[in-house]
DNA sequence: CGCGCGTTTGAACGGGCTCAAACCTTGTGG
DNA sequence: CCACAAGGTTTGAGCCCGTTCAAACGCGCG
């Protein structure tokens, strides 16, 4: 399909959507609220009952449209496996990218204030989502409540993230916006478990452009001169670091 | 104080913090539920007794902080008078200033992940917060449940503001920013109910500058490339529009 | 008054954008 | 199986715009 011609699904050493995925998918299509907890590492106390209350899960193939801006709220979703995007289109037709959802991310935040989806939400890789349905997200009895306030604990966090990547526009060299950028894809990569010095990047280098609001050639030329000083070393979408530290290091 | 130097108080186009303001000074201190109803323009149905429970207000004078980053999560608060930036600082010292908070704006929503502010907020005129408390926010008895979703209703909005914000910082040309910023500004006053033509910026250039990741020269340029071309009128901190449609009308 | 700060304008430098071309991989169809 | 098309990646050359450094002015306040 799209954007993953280059991944090859072999690698051992980082998670992929091969056959483990396939082998998943007719089974086991709920999650339960134990799971959703995990994911999100909430470490609030649910009240008992947690394995009873079933979520949908929803699976996505690369390409596909997670969330459609102007498409009616149904719920939040949080990503399980896979990676996405998530851009908002300028008034002048511009292209920002707000981030990239992988596991344990919260999606459609931003559905809540006018039950329509601000933003558009696109699988970058092959997706597994479990849907929070309005339904049970505003449900005032028993165990709404607290399965509200998680979701929106979680979104504080994405706030934060939201944040903190905002900030990394702002780095006045775009070498070292490119180098913090890959620290932190290096240190999400960590947080869930695989490598954070060994990893396949799953979006194309015009996407980073959009996300650090630079062009698909600074992109690639940062890519070369943090090659050239021996920091990381790069192969079309496969990244090694070699410094790590220097990575958060740079000047501005 | 700071930063309202060449704000006159006397002007009747524009609300101020004058006379009125210590009117209400002293005897107000409490808001109802109502109230905060309307300043968010919620449009949810909240139970009765929406006039019998009352939230605590908070005075700021100009120059002094809001919420400080790192301290603890205390409760939202929303603006009912008065103009904030809300800023992070990067890793790097670099500053940044996520927005300009006004009536009817909400604070704190990042504190709630950890329990912590995770940004500054600064007060740039006289302002009045409404405190809404943790415990009143987190209550899961009979009313707090919809306090809590009108919090995070208006939580979904502001992540929104700053989205369509943060893609003000894309448009290629430093003077598009500044005439989107300008009509941004433009519509707040329009929508608090003042004159969207006539208005006085309670901000200096340099945090228009940090805002829209520009230096203080290039806004100030862009201000006087815009009175140029007949579109604006500037005195210091005063802004005319003459052709409101000529400022969202900027290629890219 | 003089100091601090905000604002404005000028001049020169430099980094990122634009345009362009080449190479690579992947997928499609003959 | 091969040729071709489409899109991603890389590198080069030249230009433009925003930054940087500098200076001047105005305003408010001690």
């Amino acid at each position: 399909m799209m954007n993953v011609q280059a991944m090859p699904t072999t690698a051992r050493w980082q998670p992929t959507m091969g056959h483990h995925a396939m082998k998943l998918g007719v089974d086991e299509r709920w999650s339960t609220l134990k799971e959703l907890q995990d994911l999100l590492r909430y470490d609030g106390h649910l009240q008992a009952g947690s394995e009873a209350e079933l979520f949908q899960r929803r699976r996505l193939k690369a390409g596909q449209s997670a969330l459609v801006m102007g498409q009616p709220f149904d719920g939040l979703y949080v990503v399980r496996l896979g990676t996405l995007k998530t851009m908002i289109t300028n008034v002048d037709g511009g292209i920002h990218v707000l981030g990239f959802p992988m596991k344990g991310n919260l999606l459609g935040f931003d559905g809540i204030y006018q039950n329509i989806y601000m933003s558009e939400v696109v699988a970058l890789t092959d997706c597994d989502l479990i849907r929070i349905p309005s339904s049970e997200l505003f449900a005032s009895g028993r165990s709404g409540n607290h399965l509200e306030h998680m979701a929106y604990w979680a979104s504080s966090r994405e706030i934060i993230q939201e944040q903190e990547a905002y900030s990394l526009t702002r780095s006045v060299k775009s070498e070292a916006r490119v180098a913090r950028f890959l620290h932190t894809m290096s240190q999400r990569f960590e947080d869930m478990g695989w490598s954070p010095n060994r990893f396949i990047l799953p979006m194309t280098r015009r996407d980073i452009g959009h996300h650090l609001s630079v062009t698909v050639e600074t992109v690639s030329r940062a890519f070369s001169a943090l090659v050239q000083q021996g920091i990381i070393d790069v192969e079309f979408r496969e990244i090694r670091i070699l410094a790590r530290d220097a990575l958060c290091h740079f000047e501005r």
